[in-house]
DNA sequence: CTATAACGCTACGAAAGAGTAGCGAAAGCC
DNA sequence: GGCTTTCGCTACTCTTTCGTAGCGTTATAG
């Protein structure tokens, strides 16, 4: 009936709490700051939403966005094109300490599970489908479940990017996919 | 020349700081909470440490232990017995919240970082030697740098343990080892 | 044009945690 | 046995962060 909620408010909001999770991970994110910087009241900010967990919660969810997914004929070519996005996403010094936070965080804390998980699939959805056109193409058994792929897909991947992250970047992407393809095939 | 520091005091406030971090959690660690379990008064404890988090580090680093080498004479028997020893600690549903917190945490602290290098070293410590031991009979060649082999070796395990930590307990060693075997032989 | 609700601001209150001060009591060194 | 320092206790300060109250101002639906 009367003024509505305004959306731009809503944007700034999410966009300035999406700005401070990346530079301050986790654990600098208060909803003080998040007003300082987006320029939006701080009382203006829980007339949008209930909490402060629920800003966090929904600038998480905002940043969960589809992965493209490689076509190459093979499944050493698509594993490879696959590689070749996700390793710099890896490499990437701005992202670790907000996801590594996050699978600290999701240990205890189920909504942030949930959110891990969803970011999790969203972002190996491309490998559900070169798994699965690799099946069709019977380069892969067709007992070979999903989950067992993906542990020795990414499972070397996190393990360098939780313990030696600067030498990611030199990674050579050719060699790691021959390994997998091995693993895969024993 | 007067009354010494009490061994015992120092003693109970770490045993009980360790429980606490098993419990809670680098989160729900705080001196008051080591204060009461311990039953050590809060001004004693800083009289031991010169502050909370050298309670919290000291604790940690208290927990590091040495890990059991196996020596079967195979590579693959080598490494069975690794797994049989490492994957029922990954497995520990108490660990986890603290070791992944710790992971978390470890991405924007030095100090706690360099506790979490130390805690790998000396779990992995084993694993150098295996490697050593499976290139000396020519099983793997000189050539293989140890980190390579150990992002396959734990690389898939720690997939698992952050996103399907329920799984681990039913995971079958022998296939998770040979699927290893395979790709360090690429 | 007017009522209604949102906005920004300043100021609070509440809670949790770190770390300190001061005291009487107790324990070890000599 | 006496001197010294620790111990436990209570109480306090300081800081951070969350979340809310009140108020004057502003936008907008009808």
């Amino acid at each position: 009936m009367a003024r509505p909620r305004s959306e731009e408010a809503n944007a700034k909001i999410l966009e300035a709490a999406v700005g401070l999770l990346f530079e301050k991970g986790l654990d600098g994110f208060t909803i003080d700051e998040v007003a300082s910087r987006s320029g939006v009241a701080k009382t203006t900010i829980y007339r949008h939403f209930s909490s402060g967990n629920e800003v966090l919660v929904t600038a998480l969810d905002s940043t969960i966005r589809p992965f493209p997914t490689p076509d190459t004929g093979t499944l050493r070519g698509d594993l490879l094109e696959f590689m070749e996005v996700v390793v710099p996403i890896f490499a990437s010094a701005q992202l670790r300490p907000l996801m590594l936070g996050l699978v600290g965080a999701a240990a205890t804390d189920t909504e942030l599970f949930r959110i891990q998980t969803a970011m999790l699939t969203e972002r190996t959805m491309p490998l559900r489908t070169i798994i699965d056109a690799a099946k069709a193409r019977g380069q892969l058994p067709d007992s070979l479940v999903f989950e067992e792929a993906f542990d020795f897909i990414e499972g070397p991947l996190l393990a360098q990017w939780i313990q030696r992250p600067e030498t990611l970047i030199d990674i050579d992407i050719e060699r790691l996919v021959d390994r997998v393809l091995a693993a895969l095939a024993a």
